[in-house]
DNA sequence: ATGCCTTCTAGCAGAAGA
């Protein structure tokens, strides 16, 4: 089973882009965040056309996110437990039956938390506490489980082209790295490290000041393993080579491969 | 040191992103 994660940065901007990305990797499941739309604007048709059932969670304007499956998603969730009043639409979760397994996934848009100093800051900081608890939940149920998204946090120093230019954003503070490790050591695997431990390796490139010409790159979109589907790990990949379209978004695709059904 | 660029909504500028 192949798994992709992709902040599409407007789902209504990217269609042609999901459409190219869906025929060229051919993913089994895939979770979208940033789709700036209400559900009832997901292009629901087009994307179902294509081969995919969906799910999506969506809000007027930011955030909203989705997983799409060709086969039939199951006991989705829409919310991250815990919010007390957190109307952003970051989280959604889904089961995904197979002849050879079953798979939970999770379509994550972390906050972006800038500038450190204002609310956004501890807002971020609070979600991560509050995904730490209910991954904490979710293994508990002993399944293969894959934590996907924009975490909105760049973990090691190799995981940007340049560090100094992120030590006073939030992506890269302490707290916020701290935090993301805490999440892996309740028992998961950061899927690309677990087969590339080579820096260099990026999802993202701003738009401005020609980031991704200079591969001026973070790595910020992670796919996180179970226990159980770290067992069936096989292979990781990162679409590159989709920054380089036509007014393209500023993440690329990432992809785990897991030996589920064949 | 700051903006650089792209998206959204609203309305012809400002917020948000990272």
């Amino acid at each position: 089973m192949r798994i992709a994660t992709w902040n599409v940065n407007s789902i209504k901007q990217r269609l042609e882009h999901l459409g190219e990305f869906l025929k060229t990797s051919n993913p089994d499941v895939v979770c979208l965040q940033e789709l700036k739309c209400v559900d009832e604007a997901f292009p629901r048709l087009e994307v179902e056309a294509l081969g995919y059932n969906v799910a999506t969670h969506g809000q007027k304007a930011y955030n909203g996110v989705a997983i799409l499956s060709k086969r039939p998603l199951e006991d989705v969730r829409c919310g991250l437990p815990g919010g007390d009043g957190d109307d952003h639409a970051r989280y959604i979760e889904g089961v995904i039956s197979t002849d050879r397994g079953v798979v939970r996934v999770a379509s994550i848009y972390l906050p972006n938390g800038n500038p450190v100093g204002t609310p956004k800051f501890p807002y971020k900081l609070a979600w991560l506490d509050r995904l730490t608890v209910h991954a904490r939940e979710l293994l508990k149920l002993e399944e293969n489980l894959v934590l996907c998204g924009d975490f909105n946090v760049i973990p090691e120093p190799q995981d940007a082209a340049d560090p100094a230019l992120w030590v006073n954003d939030a992506l890269f503070q302490p707290e916020s790295r701290a935090r993301f490790r805490a999440l892996l050591d309740l028992g998961f695997v950061d899927a690309l490290r677990a087969c590339n431990d080579q820096p260099g390796l990026y999802t993202f490139w701003d738009y401005q000041a020609g980031a991704f010409q200079r591969n001026n790159g973070i790595r910020i979109d992670h796919l996180l393993l179970s226990p159980q589907a770290q067992d069936k790990l096989q292979s990781t990949s990162i679409r590159k080579d989709v920054r380089g379209w036509e007014k393209p978004s500023d993440h690329v695709p990432v992809l785990v491969e897991l030996k589920i059904d064949g």
